[in-house]
DNA sequence: CGATTCCCCTGATAGC
DNA sequence: TGCTATCAGGGGAATC
């Protein structure tokens, strides 16, 4: 599913290679994905060229040369943003199509989405600032280790939720937090406050650890992800604990366990990971 | 403030 | 083999 490394890998393609178009059409065949309405995001964007994209939290933005629009993009799980030629084949469950124009150059870029939940969102500076500023810092850009010690201590509720939550820390999702908290040895229900401070430092660096060697990999393919191209990433050839619930751990030859923490699906240690 | 549940959706998988 | 029930999951809303 899309995270920080997988969204950011699909942003830096899609702003290498669509800078500079102009938006000259816009398709979709599931209303409920266009925001506020399929009509007033066509109204808004045609015309209008893109200047490049961003990145906030596991947002994908489109900024544009002119105006005070932008696009709010999420892939939730099953997203994928597809750099396109208008003759290449179909890609299954694509939703969404921008037809892209820079001189005599077209392209298309595909918003495909399995299970329907991301979304094309149009907003203008106020909302995005408002959206934007309710997301934590960026593990890997802003986040100071004061701050991340700061929010810890202030939270008794278990560990992985407090990675996962959107709010305190922006991009951190079940896959990277999973094998976070497994390279820093601590269990994912851990109450926050609780943990040392030598911990807290290891999960610091374990939380960039993790992010970064994701986006070397060009993110994880183990479910949908594909990146602008199509291409899968590798970083689940390399995932520490995620989804290793059949398998035994690396560090220590245990059994893995799978269990539930805030309803999301949670892989551990018992003998590396100790309460 | 936090915990819990529901919802959105559809392919994969388990169970019969 | 083939059908049906269950599950997964990001994030927002509603409820306690």
């Amino acid at each position: 599913m899309p995270e920080l490394p997988e969204v950011e890998t699909i942003r830096f393609d899609l702003d290498r290679y669509l800078s500079g178009y102009t938006i000259t059409d816009l398709w979709n065949d599931t209303p409920k994905m266009m925001r506020p309405s399929y009509e007033e995001v066509r109204d808004l964007i045609i015309g209008l060229q893109i200047k490049g994209f961003r990145r906030r939290g596991k947002n994908l933005i489109v900024e544009f040369t002119k105006g005070k629009i932008s696009l709010l993009i999420h892939l939730k799980m099953t997203g994928r943003m597809l750099i396109r030629e208008k003759k290449d084949p179909e890609d299954r469950w694509t939703h969404v199509v921008f037809s892209l124009k820079k001189g005599e150059e077209e392209k298309e870029l595909r918003f495909a989405n399995q299970r329907k939940f991301g979304y094309v969102r149009a907003v203008n500076t106020q909302e995005l600032e408002e959206i934007i500023s309710k997301l934590g810092p960026e593990p890997l850009d802003d986040l100071t280790y004061e701050v991340f010690e700061k929010t810890l201590l202030s939270k008794k509720i278990a560990i992985k939720k407090i990675l996962l939550d959107q709010s305190l820390f922006a991009g951190i999702g079940n896959i990277y937090a999973n094998d976070a908290l497994f390279l820093a040895k601590i269990h994912p229900e851990t109450i926050a406050k609780d943990i040392s401070k030598k911990k807290m430092r290891v999960l610091f660096k374990s939380v960039e650890e993790v992010l970064k060697k994701g986006l070397a990999y060009r993110g994880a393919s183990d479910d949908s992800y594909l990146d602008a191209f199509g291409i899968k990433g590798k970083y689940q050839e390399h995932f520490l604990i995620y989804r290793k619930d059949k398998t035994f751990c690396p560090r220590c030859n245990t059994k893995i366990k799978r269990i539930k923490v805030g309803g999301r699906g949670t892989f551990y240690c018992p003998s590396c990971q100790k309460k």
